[in-house]
DNA sequence: TAGGCGATGCTCT
DNA sequence: GAGCATCGCCTAG
């Protein structure tokens, strides 16, 4: 599968018309292992006016990359096990990002099945933490730009998204019941209950 | 299918 | 010392 990279002029840079641009698109990791790529099928956005914000409270070091500008990876460790990865949105000097919670895994299967302990093809990148850890996402990403060539960036989508469904955030107490969470509607490696995915 | 819970480390109070 | 944008394993139904 040949991939080609997105264009800033292709991706609106405000948080929630992004979190729902996304659908679609791919993300695509190159590292001495191989690719691994897959479609982006579920988001979540964290605007700047959002308390659940990791940006809320001000910039932090932890959070600068959110600060950046628009598709800037911000990738945060949480719950001391996991990684999870976003793409930062707004104006620099704005603290915002979307969260890509699961893919539609198309390139590098072995090899994620390999990073993610020989999880089934359908629970290689179904929720945040999981998609990092097939991907090999950590800390060493956060701050790269997204639309650049290097070891994590923006593929345009292959094929054009489906119907896109929109529910309240998975995980969070604060804001929980903006609706701020984007998926392709009958796409079957979303993450979260069925529920949330009607 | 849904809900409870422990693991584990970083950030902030 | 608390809480966390999670996951995997367990139980109950």
């Amino acid at each position: 599968v040949e991939f080609r990279p997105l264009r800033a002029s292709e991706l609106p840079p405000e948080t929630l018309p992004l979190a729902r641009a996304l659908i679609g698109c791919i993300l695509v990791r190159d590292d001495a292992e191989g690719r691994a790529a897959g479609r982006i099928v579920e988001t979540e956005a964290y605007a700047p006016d959002d308390p659940a914000s990791h940006a809320y409270p001000g910039r932090r070091p932890r959070t600068v990359s959110m600060f950046r500008g628009p598709f800037h990876a911000y990738v945060y460790f949480i719950y001391g096990v996991h990684f999870c990865v976003n793409v930062s949105s707004e104006a620099e000097g704005e603290g915002a990002a979307v969260l890509i919670r699961a893919l539609e895994p198309l390139e590098g299967i072995e090899l994620m099945a390999r990073r993610r302990g020989g999880a089934s093809a359908g629970e290689l990148c179904r929720g945040p933490g999981k998609l990092a850890q097939a991907l090999h996402i950590d800390r060493s990403i956060d701050g790269r730009y997204l639309l650049d060539p290097g070891p994590l960036w923006l593929g345009a989508p292959v094929r054009p998204a489906g119907r896109i469904g929109v529910s309240r955030r998975i995980g969070i107490r604060l804001a929980a019941e903006r609706r701020a969470r984007f998926y392709e509607r009958g796409n079957p490696f979303l993450s979260g209950p069925r529920s949330l995915s009607p």
